[in-house]
DNA sequence: AATCTTTATCGTAATATTGCAATATAATTA
DNA sequence: TAATTATATTGCAATATTACGATAAAGATT
């Protein structure tokens, strides 16, 4: 035991999962506002901004990138790695859609 | 080492992180969508409804609750849970705001 | 009161995550 | 081509998560 039991659930809440999972450290959310603010898109800057050691920062760009977060380009010596709309725009609809349903309902809670 | 580095991020970016980890995982992600389906607000169905044992969704229930996604009020012998809107609308607002960012920005990336 | 029902907690095993030093890889520059 | 720069990978220690059987706690029923 200890492993997930993703196989008992629908692609869809793995996917939510997953996607809400790679969010799930504020190292990798740091990540995604600075990718955010930076106008250009930016690589190994993202070491200089976060506290932290640089192989954990490159292990943080790995989980968002499995995750289909982020995307990286070799840009000669360095790596450019910048945001995938379309990950984050599902994690809206999402959200934006629940929000939706519990408007409509209104709180009968318990 | 092995324990987060909360200390070192804003408080937002941890507060949209713990609440992306407590959907970090299918089981978790389908309490709450079994929640939005029942009207009614459900108790311990969810343990019916769920492919896991009686102790393991409590604990998943637990953690919905320490994030505050979820509530449990005493109902006699049973819990009555329901969702609490609050933290899924702050949620909602996040994406909603870093989706229009990145509509004005246009991908530029790379 | 004894039993049943419902949910939480404890204890524990299996696995995953976090973080970093050391090292590897690969393009760049001197 | 040797040294530099930028990033990834490896290996490992500390910690956290996942899952569940056993058991506790607390109200409901008989």
């Amino acid at each position: 035991m200890g492993a997930t039991k993703t196989e008992h659930f629908t692609d869809n809440q793995n996917a939510i999962a997953t996607l809400a999972k790679a969010l799930g450290h504020p190292a990798r959310v740091a990540i995604i506002e600075y990718l955010m603010k930076v106008d250009t898109c930016i690589c190994g800057d993202i070491v200089n901004e976060l506290p932290l050691a640089q192989p954990t920062v490159s292990q943080h760009l790995k989980e968002l990138k499995n995750a289909g977060l982020i995307e990286g380009s070799i840009e000669g010596n360095a790596i450019c790695y910048c945001i995938d709309e379309k990950a984050l725009t599902k994690l809206q609809n999402y959200f934006v859609n629940i929000s939706d349903r519990l408007e409509k309902k209104k709180s009968n809670c318990c």
